[in-house]
DNA sequence: CGCGAGCTTGACGTTGTTCAACTAGAGTGG
DNA sequence: CCACTCTAGTTGAACAACGTCAAGCTCGCG
């Protein structure tokens, strides 16, 4: 029961509108409701502090949700394809929180915010289904205040990588699309310091990278790194 | 724009059942949806790992929500009355993810879990305002996450006091009702680290403390601290 | 070939934790 | 009423963890 935060398991990443393509297929189809639009890696979809009036789905790519401070840069998650953004925004006001910044080439697919915020007063179950993922976000923060408060280096960077593999990639091999830069951001440490843990994990043999591609080796030690051992 | 997180208000810690007294006082008087109890200091409310089938209306006191792990056990949340608990288990499972522990004398409600997915799956005012709720819930997280990631002791024990005077008890003047080692848990800190910084705030004639009731004396300067200077 | 961004390494200084000893107050039982 | 104990809070000194600085590296790209 412990340690059902400690690993976090995104049951409630599913994709609220899953089964609703019907309905939200004429919403995209109409012109004013929906657009797809690329990006590349690099590339900002939304800027913290300016108006944002629709949620979006990303369709292909990952994204990064970034905040920024008067002290610098947290990096709150990454999005890979298949799921929405800025369903934090419903029902809210219209100024974006964060910023979103393509990791990848990245298509995403834009929903009036107004269009779902009416589909969820008129749709009990589709409301449920918005509420069951606000929660699961929700059990994702605790679980990112757990390794912040309580870990050090080590668990924390084994904390990525597992976040990384398990529910962002589904897999030990996986493609480094978050810098080292990144990494700190993420795990609140200093960029050298992640270089170093790094470091030492891969000597440990526990990870293997090359060609900025990552491979879990050993993962039942990157457990226990992550554990706090 | 860039503080809006930091200093974090709680627009929307309203409390979403407002304005439907009278459909919930109905499901209160019926014996088997609302029942009142009471706790005192230090009593849980609800065990971490145990089944929750109802949400709770904190009608008098305190709680603090703190989830437990292996490393020790972080402070999650603190509630006053007036709001809600466990409406993070709505839609999701019976577990209850974190325990709840009175700080005072505390007097809560039950209401069936049941009827409140009932109302949020009929009435789309009400899901509206719950799902604003949960995204108020996630802002307040995002706000932890940063204080956690960026700054530190001072800057942290700051965060601290400044949420409990401004989004507790609405006031510069307050009992503390925190423990040195629920500050820890709280700011990711060891408790000695925390008297030691509260400590040196004290003696800059920052704030003031006796019989466990804490004064802010220079609330500008105490900002200050947050903001890392 | 040279430039720049991301990465790496070591030395050093700061921040924060741990350990151990001590104090003050709150309850408890005789 | 007085020991007695228990918990919360406090202090200092030693130590470990982490960040900072400065220099150099590597690799892709123009």
């Amino acid at each position: 029961m412990k340690d059902q935060i400690l690993h976090y398991e995104a049951g409630g990443c599913e994709n609220p509108f899953e089964g609703y393509d019907q309905l939200f297929e004429e919403a995209l189809n109409d012109s004013k409701q929906g657009s797809k639009v690329g990006f590349k890696r690099g590339e900002t979809l939304v800027k913290q502090g300016t108006m944002v009036n629709h949620i979006m789905f990303v369709q292909s790519g990952y994204v990064k949700l970034e905040l920024e401070t008067e002290t610098g840069t947290v990096l709150l998650d990454v999005v890979p394809k298949g799921r929405m953004i800025c369903l934090s925004g419903l029902f809210g006001n219209d100024i974006a929180k964060y910023s979103v910044i393509a990791l990848t080439e990245t298509q995403v697919c834009d929903i009036s915010r107004k269009f779902v915020e009416d589909v969820v007063l008129h749709n009990g179950d589709f409301a449920s289904r918005i509420v069951r993922n606000l929660n699961n976000q929700n059990d994702y923060l605790y679980y990112r205040i757990c390794s912040l408060n309580q870990k050090q280096m080590h668990g924390r960077v084994a904390d990525v990588l597992l976040y990384l593999a398990d529910n962002i990639f589904n897999s030990d091999e996986f493609p480094m699309i978050l810098s080292r830069r990144d990494l700190g951001n993420y795990s609140g440490m200093a960029m050298m310091s992640v270089i170093r843990t790094i470091q030492a994990i891969k000597s440990d043999g526990i990870i293997e990278e090359s060609k900025s591609f990552i491979k879990i080796l050993n993962k039942k030690r990157l457990i226990q790194l992550s554990r706090n051992a």
